[in-house]
DNA sequence: ATAATTGCAAACACTTTGCACCTGT
DNA sequence: ACAGGTGCAAAGTGTTTGCAATTAT
């Protein structure tokens, strides 16, 4: 968590990026877009670089994303007491929304995957996918019609 | 779950890769190279597509990996009781070794995030990356030294 | 016979690298 | 001044595609 390092102009667009788009997660194409749309432009490179920097000082998570082609990247929160680190994380496959499963059940789950079957989760780099209510109940209508 | 298509020697030797290695999950690559090694060398477009198909089919299921520069692929178990695509799965990125997830705490834990968090989990896709115990003992011991 | 599958080669998408130049401290 | 960051261009992976030849049914 240490922030050793410049901070270039570069660096603050790509923060600004992922703080803006806060809810979700982004690819790092999604960044490179943002910073072009944003009179930011920014070599790939950089970008790439910049990203596994923060990843590694642990202020932006990385998720496969459910594909598996490419990384997402997602600002971390890290509020003592709703620390990203910490909980699992939920991604819906219709709309991309992100859900912090942030509450007393994590510790149980948690617990019972440590006794049970001798098993530490990594959360930083875990996602769960699947569908919200909204897109589930949208995809049944698809169906349905 | 249907089994279209034609049963070819490719696709026979792909699904015995998977099935010799049904304990990890193997990147199209691994498979590549296993085919290599057994003497039955099959073009890489093959091997891609051919693990497609069996993922569509319900016969393997497909996790981004941990890195997320790739897909890993597995067996599905469908053994009734036991159906992969009705539990979690947990891989160490120590040993590589995948653990199913597969006790009636699952259960709860779909049923806390269905009702408390409005998602329905997608089993097939998602896995939790972290490290079993025999490696997070190993890890504390190189730490240590 | 014929529909599905394969191999090949070329294309694509995503990410990383080396290096000379530039910038924040 | 100088460590650290950036852009560029080239290379490395992993994956997909079109198409003619081959194979399972």
């Amino acid at each position: 968590m240490r922030s050793e390092g410049y901070m270039t102009s570069q660096r603050k667009a790509i923060i600004d990026c992922l703080s803006v788009n806060e809810s979700s997660t982004l690819t790092a194409s999604d960044v490179l877009r943002w910073l072009d749309c944003h009179d930011k432009k920014t070599d790939r490179a950089t970008v790439y670089r910049t990203l596994e920097r923060l990843v590694s000082e642990g202020l932006v998570l990385r998720f496969p994303s459910s594909d598996g082609h490419s990384s997402c990247f997602q600002l971390a929160c890290a509020d003592p007491g709703s620390d990203c680190h910490e909980h699992l994380h939920l991604k819906c496959s219709g709309c991309g929304k992100v859900i912090h499963l942030d509450c007393e059940f994590m510790s149980e789950l948690e617990h019972h995957i440590q006794s049970k079957h001798g098993f530490s989760m990594n959360f930083g780099n875990s996602i769960i996918y699947g569908l919200c209510d909204d897109c589930a109940r949208l995809a049944l209508k698809k169906k349905g019609s």
